[in-house]
RNA sequence: GCCCCCAUCGUCUAGUGGCCUAGGACGCCGCCCUUUCAAGGCGGUAACGGGGAUUCGAACUCCCCUGGGGGCACCA
């Protein structure tokens, strides 16, 4: 690899679905990578084997995929470098860097508990830092698993630069020793951390600001291991949910499967993901990714967490929709119609409600569920009951039906020449005002599709049919 | 408890000492347009957490407080 060349990595523990939060990070990562011409790669943190799956690890993938948030190099597992890990730490025990250490889990959580009753912090408190020959034979002779253990300085400031954050610096006093091969013999996520940034030459590390204590340790393994050079690191504001806390279920769909099957282009979700925490200079907000990639500057990353908004989100993903060509929409929404409408989907109508939905919609969903009355036979019309409600409140609501289906017995059938305005003022009535029973009987319900051109999809027989149905029920 | 990070309208943000009686966007409210509902157009509501310090002058610099968030695992 180029000396020069920028390297990123995104780098999830496939340990469940992965997070909203999460995306974004990638996204950025992502975004510098291209941005500079640089190497994005994917790598896969599964050091902890009892809980990654490969479930998550293929929902990872697809995500990404989906996103289009495509890698250069990857998927790089770490459970398949345990030896590169073990060997590293091996290499800082016989260095005295780190120590085999005897303690159990329980023993350390145990005495932690103990000291924390007692106002102390809480950490592992050294015991096995300076074992006697005798005591480590002893343990070995009890059978005892050991663990190794990193051994942090007891004393200075552990410092390093961040690009959103500046300086960012801690008492090596509060950051106790910590494991970096299990006591089962698997490494740990700060040693493999640390090696696979030295081995992979990253050169930029973006990630989420919850990590940011935990660079301390990472940058001390990486210099303990001989690397005294290190990545540009800059640690993202989190994303928060409404009312403060960390974005969860309770606030927002926070899988991106949610979104994508709730009918979001994955264009405007990495738009509205790139606008939490960066903005462009010029203050432009609508953006296409090949614009995020052109405009993207981690200089202009802002240091503290945002909350997401569902609503600005569902706005951002209707102004992407009309951006979008007829021919791009419509395939966007084919899928959802499909599922919906099966064999009865017709193509050509499909197209045309695509194009009558376009500058009105919010979602792919709500444009497939939009069309529902074009692909349901007349008798199978479901009206909405709030819609017949409001529409059998209308005083004059059988006349108005009877005035339009004398009109649409008659007119000129051209796409343009609907116009039920005249018949309907004929009767004294705004036409306006009571519009909404006409998309009831055609539709099914009170909001939709512009109703001049739903009739005229229709044909003329299935729309008589149904206002007849809809007078005939009143 | 200890440590770290953060702090402008309800929300996302612009703002890097005078251009700020603080700008834009979402939301919300009103009006207009209109083939209901949307969309669109126009207008409105609404913020520099508090206290010191520096300065001729602070949203912008420093300190304290307060508030919010994160971390303190043989998770990552």
């Amino acid at each position: 690899m180029n000396a020069s060349e920028v390297r990123l990595r995104f780098s999830p523990a496939p340990t469940g679905f992965l997070h909203i939060g999460s995306v974004r990070t990638a996204l950025y990562n992502w975004l510098h990578a291209r941005h500079t011409g640089g190497t994005f790669i994917l790598r896969i943190e599964d050091t902890d084997v009892a809980r990654s799956t490969q479930e998550s690890i293929d929902q990872i993938q697809e995500v990404l995929r989906w996103l289009g948030l495509n890698w250069d190099e990857g998927p790089v597992l770490q459970s398949v470098r345990f030896d590169v890990y073990l060997e590293a730490a091996h290499r800082l025990l016989a260095d005295d860097k780190a120590y085999e250490c005897f303690c159990t889990e329980a023993e350390v959580r145990a005495r932690n508990e103990d000291a924390m009753r007692r106002g102390h912090i809480p950490g592992y408190d050294g015991r096995c830092r300076t074992l006697s020959v005798a005591e480590r034979e002893a343990f070995i002779a009890e059978g005892r698993a050991r663990s190794i253990r990193f051994r942090t300085p007891d004393e200075g400031r552990s410092s390093f630069e961040d690009v959103v954050r500046g300086e960012v610096a801690v008492e090596w006093s509060t950051i106790p020793d910590f494991v970096i091969v299990r006591s089962n013999g698997t490494p740990v996520f700060f040693l493999a951390n640390a090696v696979d940034d030295i081995d992979m030459g990253i050169t930029h590390v973006l990630r989420g600001e919850d990590l940011i204590d935990s660079t301390h340790r990472v940058l001390a393994l990486r210099r303990a291991l001989g690397h005294d050079d290190q990545p540009i690191y800059a640690h993202l504001p989190l994303i928060l949910g409404q009312g403060g806390g960390k974005l969860s279920k309770r606030h927002a769909a926070i899988s991106v499967e949610e979104y994508r099957d709730a009918g979001y282009l994955p264009g405007a979700l990495c738009n509205y993901l790139a606008l939490l925490g960066w903005g462009p200079e010029d203050g432009r907000e609508v953006l296409t990714t090949d614009e995020l990639i052109a405009e993207f500057e981690l200089a202009r990353v802002i240091p503290s967490a945002a909350t997401f908004d569902p609503k600005k989100l569902e706005w951002m993903n209707g102004e992407h929709i009309r951006r979008l060509t007829s021919a791009e929409l419509q395939a966007a929404v084919l899928p959802f119609a499909r599922a919906r409408y099966g064999g009865r989907l017709d193509i050509p109508r499909f197209e045309k409600a695509v194009e009558l939905a376009q500058n009105r919609a919010t979602t792919l969903v709500q444009i497939a569920d939009q069309m529902a009355f074009l692909f349901t036979p007349d008798e199978e019309l479901e009206l909405d009951p709030a819609s017949w409600e409001k529409l059998a409140r209308v005083e004059q609501a059988p006349a108005i039906l009877d005035a339009v289906i004398a009109y649409v017995e008659t007119c000129p059938w051209e796409a343009d020449a609907i116009d039920l305005k005249a018949p309907i003022e004929a009767l004294g009535l705004k036409a306006g005002k009571v519009m909404h029973v006409i998309y009831t009987a055609v539709e099914g319900r009170a909001a939709g599709l512009p109703v001049y051109d739903s009739i005229f999809l229709l044909g003329r027989a299935s729309a008589l049919r149904r206002l007849r149905a809809a007078r005939a029920k009143l």
